[in-house]
RNA sequence: CGCGGGGUAGAGCAGCUGGUAGCUCGUCGGGCUCAUAACCCGGAGGUCGGAGGUUCAAAUCCUCUCCCCGCAA
């Protein structure tokens, strides 16, 4: 394997990304830089934080660079050009990459995309993948062109989205990627692997994800309701309206049993759940968190606040 | 110094216009029932996150500190 060693440079910055450097360093690939994007002010306090790979790229002993803009930035290009890549690996970047940049690796810039493309092309395909109730996601590696997630795909990995959230299967499918990653590589740069376009007439997107996406809505049904919860775990939430407050779901279970009770109406609390109707059936909250508590099983939040039934969520 | 809520029995909460603590669940013992997330009776279990201060007296007021969470990103 290590004479397939190539000069590859990282352009990544969550946790997703982590997975496919490690990888890279792993099977011996020599990578003189990281790129990612500059530490954010986040969380409480907003104090500045390192993104993920930035860490893990100092505790690999590689030179971060962490460029406020890429656009027309003629310095990272220059440095680039300087570093003369066989490849350019992209994982979850955040940016768009400039035609400069694509085509400065030997054998150009190559991408892990979260989705069997050319479905859910775009910036969150895991969650969406669940919240639209797929029965099965994967990634793909493929190259990067000026399109949005548009050009071939070189390998592509599957797994079953079962009952899944967003954490962990984001966390298989950055093994996943990294796995497929190493592997297609080599096969690209020798010409083993040249790729196969996508069909742009089945192509969906995956916009990003706005607070307000993860409002529920009680007239869809509860296995709808259910994608939601799992796939907008955990941001921005599944969540309804409780006494003015923001009442969030977290793990949730459809059940068949009808209910002729107005959308969001409590028809039922038991150590099992909160039971609200929802398009005629029921979705029962097994796992739900209020305004500045912690999540907390239904049957506890039940013990320390009594929710009546006939309330209605909105 | 972004805004805000909270740390009280094993769990979830109330009490916070100061006088050593209460509710629901669980738990232990007893009773009742064909049965039920059952019901009835009784018991155990808390230095009220930590450190100072005010006071005759603080979970309750003041200061500092640690931890958790919501908003915002």
């Amino acid at each position: 394997m290590s004479d397939n060693s190539m000069k590859v440079v990282f352009m990544g910055t969550p946790d997703f990304a982590v997975s496919s450097l490690r990888a890279l360093a792993g099977a011996g690939h020599d990578i003189p830089l990281v790129i990612c994007q500059p530490d954010r002010p986040k969380g409480r306090g907003h104090k500045l934080q390192a993104p993920p790979v930035k860490t893990a790229a100092e505790e690999l002993g590689i030179n971060v660079l962490q460029p406020e803009k890429i656009k027309g930035n003629e310095e990272l290009f220059g440095i680039l050009r300087e570093a003369a890549p066989d490849f350019i690996v992209v994982a979850a970047y955040g940016r768009i990459i400039p035609k400069e940049i694509l085509d400065i690796p030997v054998h150009g810039c190559i991408n892990v995309h979260a989705s069997l493309l050319p479905e859910l092309r775009g910036a969150s395909p895991i969650a969406a993948a669940i919240v639209s109730g797929k029965k099965e996601t994967g990634v793909s590696i493929m190259r990067v062109e000026e399109g949005l997630d548009t050009g071939r795909v070189y390998l592509q990995r599957r797994t079953e989205i079962g009952r899944k959230h967003t954490p962990e299967l984001t966390e298989e499918l950055a093994e996943l990627g990294a796995a497929a990653l190493t592997e297609a590589l080599p096969a690209i740069a020798d010409g083993t692997n040249e790729g196969v376009p996508q069909d742009d007439s089945r192509a969906t997107y995956a916009g990003m994800i706005s607070k307000e996406d993860g409002h529920i809505d009680f007239s869809k049904s509860p296995e709808e309701i259910d994608c939601m919860v799992r796939g907008y775990d955990p941001w921005p939430g599944a969540y309804a309206m409780l006494d003015g407050g923001i009442f969030k779901i977290w793990d949730a279970e459809p059940l068949s049993a009808e209910c002729a009770e107005a959308p969001g109406t409590v028809a039922a609390c038991s150590p099992d759940g909160i039971d609200i109707s929802a398009g005629g059936r029921i979705i029962r909250a097994k796992t739900v968190q209020a305004p500045g508590k912690k999540r907390m099983a239904a049957s506890e939040f039940l013990k320390g606040r009594n929710i009546e039934k006939g309330t209605v969520l909105e």
